[in-house]
DNA sequence: ATGTATGCAAAGTATTTGCACAATC
DNA sequence: GATTGTGCAAATACTTTGCATACAT
């Protein structure tokens, strides 16, 4: 767990490692209240605010993702894919990059299903678009 | 857009046909504080419960789409792509309907890099994945 | 010792709910 | 006319922020 916080180089505090493991343990992304059951049961607390920040800076550095899960709060899970996709305007061959979304895919699936996708599903996905300027310049 | 809601059993009012034809003539998901702009433009107001409460109905019967974003909040769309995906259980061959989750896919792409996505991306998507079941069998 | 993290309390934002009145079929 | 929708006000849920104290290096 320190290892996680080290390569990203934050600071480490028991709180921090206690919630990388919660997470680490998840294959499921957890809310903020689910969270704070597995830290009951423990028998550690934190303060909300304490969770929300921390949360909030393992984001920023990538350690984990937060998705809304389609019940109006967030889900934080580990970031397991970092993958990138790239995406090139089909009319002015402009590219951009994208984080893979299938992460938050995978967990809506789980989510209303409970089936747990395979890995590779999206291995092989080809995205074509547009990009807003030529959007625009079609419409005129 | 009465079509609509007469095809959905939804008791017309004057309110409910202004949301369909704003949400209708926008090809992004739009917040409720967008709406509600759009509302003013069009010099008509309908409260924020009002809203809530239809967005909701709308959502209900499929007419339309919510989202988080990224932002906290939720983004309504019309519903374009009604169509379903079969997820099928590798291992004991359970299947479970879903539904096409690239338009979400496709609104945090716009919302993020301003692409739009073709809408031929995911036709061909092919979903494997494992059922919670056999999943919780697995571990054993 | 310095800088950063935490807890507490309060505030902010998005959304929901109860109820009386108004609109629709 | 009976039922359903709406506005208003209040409540709820989730998340964020300010500040004084505690912890980590």
């Amino acid at each position: 767990m320190e290892k996680i916080l080290k390569e990203h180089k934050i600071k480490i505090t028991q709180g921090r490692l206690i919630l990388i493991s919660i997470l680490s343990n998840s294959e499921n992304a957890l809310s903020v209240d689910e969270i704070n059951e597995q830290l009951k049961n423990r028998g550690e607390s934190l303060d909300l605010s304490t969770i929300y920040r921390n949360l909030e800076l393992f984001t920023n550095k990538g350690i984990i993702n937060k998705f809304d899960l389609g019940d109006g709060k967030y889900n934080y899970v580990m970031n397991h894919e970092e993958h990138k996709h790239i995406l090139e305007c089909a009319v002015c061959h402009k590219e951009v990059e994208i984080d893979c979304p299938m992460q938050q895919v995978e967990q809506l699936i789980r989510n209303k299903t409970g089936f747990t996708l395979s890995e590779d599903t999206h291995l092989d996905l080809k995205f074509q678009g547009v990009c807003r300027d030529c959007t625009i310049k079609k419409h005129k």
